[in-house]
DNA sequence: TATAAAGTTTAGTCCCAGCTAAAACTCTCA
DNA sequence: TGAGAGTTTTAGCTGGGACTAAACTTTATA
């Protein structure tokens, strides 16, 4: 039903939600020029899909949420199965999802679920949206955040940048790896980390996209 | 870099070919106005994938066939991986791998080939091109072709038509199954063939679509 | 508070790929 | 051989989705 066009733009007004966004800041994160997303949130605002209001920003209707979230879910799911079956690493899996998402039927969504168990999260930690779009919340923290000394564990981590990723990965940060805060700088929002009794800086670009949470953690 | 419509064109083609293709057959073929074939085949002719004549026909260039073998290639795999890993029945695999196909990486395309261990056949007995486009000459012949008596075993089996496939699959006429042609219907080209000990009656158009080969019958 | 800068929308084009209707071509057969 | 039937192409239109340049709003700054 839904163009590919039409459903990136509805993912990453989700990305970029739940406020409203920036005509600018969607083009940006679509690569498009902005006279582009103008166009298409004109056209997704005709079919009920956006809220927008004309040089103020625009967000997602319920019903544009819903399908947005739909998106997101094939995503996932398609990551979690090329990882499970290919053992591609976590590095690899976006690119490709990204195109693929677009071309997953129902039927195939359904058997893909099936297969991997109704899985709750992607290999990057990120939570699946059900069948219906059903999102818990979760308590999840940014890293920068964590109180200092404190126990936790790595919940989540980007899946866009493939040089963060790599980093993270060559050091140990993965979903499910234990760490404690030893300090923060309180100028740039950077942190030093204790896992398996080595020390590391983690810059605050990178901090910002890590989560950790206190589940499981000793 | 070619579109998917591009992609499915070429496809047609090479199904179609290796002689000239008809507009109309083409047109048919992907369910487009013949006019739609027509321009169509004037940009892949601009394009040097093609070779049209005006009001003659069309046939696929080298460089042309080269692209629809990629298309055929990754078509077959993703049917192989996907019974592979999801279980999907036979007459479920066509309808997904024909939009998955359009969507996959070279990368993704390795490393499923990898994964499936360089398989030589989909599991409709389909010939996989290689990397470059190889495909070996294959001896299969038509059902209907055979001769009386001489065991022969399935090799291959339609894979568009969910119909057809069902019925095969319900009297176990799948690949590998090993069988003998009793009798020949002069008029229409149906058989009866022995399979099992039982008796069965193949229509004509049936007949057509199923491949077997001499090869470890019995 | 006026004006400049920044952000957004409109206007005008382009390309792709589909459609219908009309014109052009080819083939067959009387 | 020359209609008429069938096939193919051309002509003209539509919509999606991108772009640049120009106009318009909002926001920031002097
Ligand atoms: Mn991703
Ligand atoms: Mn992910
Ligand atoms: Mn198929
Ligand atoms: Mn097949």
């Amino acid at each position: 039903m839904a163009s590919v066009a039409v459903e990136n733009y509805l993912k990453s007004m989700w990305e970029l939600g739940p406020a409203d966004v920036a005509t600018q800041e969607l083009a940006q994160h679509l690569a498009v020029a902005p006279a582009s997303a103008t166009r298409m949130l004109q056209r997704l605002s005709e079919r009920g899909l956006v809220a927008h209001t004309p040089y103020r920003g625009a967000s997602l209707t319920t019903t544009g949420e819903r399908k947005a979230l739909a998106v997101v879910r094939r995503h996932r799911l398609l990551e979690t199965f090329l990882a499970r079956t290919l053992k591609l690493g976590r590095d690899q899996l976006h690119d490709e999802a990204e195109r693929l998402e677009h071309a997953l039927s129902p039927a195939l969504e359904a058997a893909i679920d099936d297969y991997l168990g109704n899985p709750q999260r992607d290999p990057h930690g990120h939570p699946i949206p059900g069948p219906q779009g059903e999102l818990p919340p979760e308590g999840d923290v940014a890293l920068g955040d964590w109180p200092l000394d404190r126990p936790a564990k790595v919940s989540q981590v980007p899946d866009r940048d493939v040089e963060k990723l790599a980093w993270l990965e060559a050091q140990g940060l993965v979903p499910g790896r234990e760490l404690r805060l030893v300090a923060r700088d309180p100028f740039d929002g950077g942190v030093t980390v204790k896992l398996d009794g080595k020390l590391l800086q983690v810059a605050a670009s990178v901090a910002d996209e890590v989560r950790v949470s206190g589940e499981g953690a000793t």
